[in-house]
DNA sequence: TACTATATATAGAGACGCGATATATTGAAA
DNA sequence: TTTCAATATATCGCGTCTCTATATATAGTA
């Protein structure tokens, strides 16, 4: 009889910040369309001030998550206003972001389950 | 009036993987002295091969635990045996570990409440 | 006029996990 | 007897990622 096949990790352990915050930016971008600036007011205040995003750290990740094509964006054109990137989630992205939220919930779990001993 | 003030995060996003190797380190250290290698094989098997440690992630991780004074470790000396260190939490390890979990808990919390949209 | 909030962008610094490599012993298989 | 795999610890260099700092620009308010 064979050993059982090791699971390999839901989520990559090398890349938990990135797919954190990540997660939150896709998932927030799944209730409608936002601009960089306002998804880091977003996610802040829907986390109570728990998730801040650094402007450093945001916009690279909305430049990559775009060139991954996840999510597309389109500079809004408005007078008496400066100028306005507007994201929003691809077929793709929202694909993206349902792997990623049941690997995040599978992640939790095995990790539960090893810092509160229940696999002894 | 003022506004609440903001939640400083419970786990600290830029640091989530370190975070969470030290995590699963010092739990399984919380149940007994282990040695590294013994270490990395017993995380694998509790969590079904999910995590999984590489020598060159381990072991500096052991070092600045130790340096930091949350583990300690300790040569074994027998005859016929490659020479091992077994490591044991100190009291300042077991308390770390205690506000980690709960940093842990906090985390997965908040990160579900924005990622399914709890607190819109 | 000056400051704050809005809004996007990037370069540089520091941290960290991982793969590769090195060293050493033991026991089993060929 | 030789070779291979498992045990056991250690470190260097690479690539990646987040953060701080800085730059740029506009609108509204004190």
């Amino acid at each position: 009889m064979n050993p059982p096949p090791a699971q390999p990790p839901s989520i990559d352990i090398q890349s938990l910040s990135r797919s954190c915050n990540q997660t939150l930016i896709l998932s927030t971008l799944a209730s409608g369309p936002h601009h960089g600036y306002q998804l880091a007011l977003e996610i802040e205040g829907r986390s109570s001030g728990a998730f801040r995003f650094q402007h450093g750290t945001l916009y690279p990740i909305l430049h990559k998550l775009e060139s991954q094509g996840l999510i597309r964006g389109d500079w809004l054109e408005e007078r008496s206003r400066r100028r306005r990137k507007s994201y929003r989630l691809t077929a793709a992205g929202r694909q993206y972001l349902k792997e990623q939220t049941a690997g995040w919930r599978d992640f939790f779990d095995r990790f539960f389950d090893v810092v509160e001993g229940r696999s002894r």
